[in-house]
DNA sequence: CAGGATCCCCAAAGATACTG
DNA sequence: CAGTATCTTTGGGGATCCTG
């Protein structure tokens, strides 16, 4: 397997240093409910505070709340409520979560495909241990 | 908001669901550090021990071995020790490392580009509250 | 229905010291 | 130099109850 052309993109050495932004907003994006989110907003469709719990498989209703609050303040997450009864409320991704899903998509699509080898892989050197 | 071209990339279900390979290996690939010695490894060159924990700043010398030892179960850093003394100790990114590598670096290189703006904005809906 | 407010806890992170 | 071993700490995250 030919390994695509070396990289070598040099990233300012900001983005290592420990009081970088980029710290932060790395943590928000690659938050364990975070990308979730992000992935799912990502197919296009807004989606109700209900329809992200049940995608998002696992998550608590106080993670959900914590994890869209914070990409909101980040303006990567738009939150829409109409004021009806019972409330409506509706989640999407902002121009800039869109520009940043983009970036994630083909991660993800990378690792899905990938995965049950990487975990098989895992778990053969863990028993050669 | 036009929203870019409708990103339309649905997962199979599978991504989203709690027991699926991917919710670990994204869980490795996103953790804090493990990003940062990606990125690091993503220029190419083989980095020894010290100069991974140099470059990503603040990582204790534990959590650096125990994300190191990880991505190589994973299948996504190789470990190359020389038998010298002193010890001479490299790590690379392996092939399927490298492909991981070529899709994270978009995406970090957009989250160094926009970070500043990005906490800008979260302060101020801070500040707003 | 969509959250906010609280209490609680344990896995994971940090710090420190030691060693092949 | 490149780790391991051990101890301590913390804050992420779960559970539960409540309300506009």
């Amino acid at each position: 397997m030919t390994v695509s052309p070396p990289l070598r993109r040099h990233f300012p050495d900001g983005v290592f240093s420990s009081d970088c932004p980029s710290r932060v907003v790395l943590d928000h994006v690659t938050s364990k409910w975070g990308t979730l989110v992000i992935l799912a907003l990502a197919e296009g469709e807004p989606l109700r505070w209900s329809e992200l719990r049940r995608r998002a498989e696992g998550v608590s209703e106080k993670m959900l709340a914590q994890t869209l609050r914070t990409l909101e303040a980040d303006g990567l997450v738009s939150r829409h409520a109409r004021p009806v009864v019972p409330p409506h409320v509706e989640y999407a991704l902002t121009a800039r979560g869109s520009e940043l899903a983009e970036r994630m998509v083909p991660l993800m699509d990378w690792i899905a495909d990938h995965a049950p080898a990487i975990v098989g892989d895992a778990e053969a050197a863990a028993a050669t241990r």
